[in-house]
DNA sequence: GTCTATACATGGATAGAC
DNA sequence: GTCTATCCATGTATAGAC
């Protein structure tokens, strides 16, 4: 499914950070083109549907992008808890480094921006917290817990770690993700 | 601080309802001047800064909406799992009675979606949050919780609500939140 | 203090040359 | 397929009559 010229890819990837920096409504067309190099007629080429188009291509990317880390970051730990902090002291440190000038996570721009607004960019949205619910479920049944726990556990570790991310941002610091982090124990205990 | 003209009246709340459904970029000052009313001569001679001064306004209003509505249902309730659990449930049914049409948290438009281009807006939302930390610190204080420990659990609990309303208004269902209250007990035990 | 008209920039989108 | 010029709506903000 990928496309191969560069100038789509350009027109994507200055569009995905624009996204995650200011937020969908904040971002213009128009800056898309002037910081990618392309033309504004090659956007319409490859995104007929203009803005939206372009921004569920985003968010499908994100999507990926983030399976990838939970992936990269569970497949070293067989342990549900250390598997989760490891993830959780990356994503705080990664944070910490780009100064809490990007949130990361598609919830903000993506489904509450745009929830009211665009019925397909909540959808994405919605596909990819479920999907990363699915694979926190996965580790935590690999690890014993059941399978309806599982699907608990996962959602509530999506919906944590979101709120912890818009916390972050407007905080400047990483501390609400580290607190979660040092909860985790007690979360994920099979009691 | 309150001011009596209703023209003024008229314009924030108007303002604040927009903010919160369509988001702070989504929302046009021609849209608010039209819905409230008022022309928009009005708007610029209570806020002479514009729009982010009015954004201003409404989140320090959103503030102390929200801090009544954490006494109110702590109030009657001492034991502190109970209490946040009651307003969850609140919140749950309020979200469900609207739709899930009306993300009430600022935490999405205030200051995600302004984090980036109004240090002021990320400041007041700041003050917010901490604002409500406090109010979950104090009852766990009560409850015979140490300082530090409160404190730290009043931050996780904000970020833990602000999260689950977040994937409440993607996926269009209040188990995000229902399922967090269930968790209350064992998040908030003394251990 | 209230309201209208208007200015100027930027938004998304399109047409058509090359 | 690439790029430019342009359209129209909407954005924020201001001037000035009443």
């Amino acid at each position: 499914m990928a496309t191969k010229p560069s100038s789509y890819e350009n027109i994507v990837n200055t569009a995905a950070r624009l996204f995650i920096v200011q937020g969908y409504h904040a971002t213009g067309l128009n800056q898309i083109i002037s910081e990618s190099g392309s033309p504004k007629g090659s956007l319409y080429y490859y995104f007929p549907n203009g803005k939206e188009e372009l921004a569920l291509e985003c968010i499908k990317r994100a999507n990926l992008f983030v399976q990838d880390q939970l992936r990269d970051s569970f497949a070293p730990i067989a342990d549900p808890v250390l598997a989760v902090q490891s993830l959780l002291r990356r994503l705080a440190e990664e944070a910490a480094d780009c100064k809490y000038k990007e949130p990361m996570p598609i919830g903000y721009w993506a489904s509450a921006e745009t929830a009211a607004v665009s019925e397909a960019l909540r959808m994405a949205s919605q596909t990819a917290f479920e999907d990363w619910q699915n694979i926190y479920a996965e580790k935590l049944l690999a690890a014993g817990f059941n399978k309806s726990k599982a699907a608990e556990l996962g959602l509530l570790l999506v919906s944590m770690i979101e709120g912890a991310m818009l916390l972050m941002i407007t905080l400047r610091d990483n501390k609400p993700l580290l607190t979660l982090s040092a909860h985790i124990p007690v979360l994920l205990r099979k009691e």
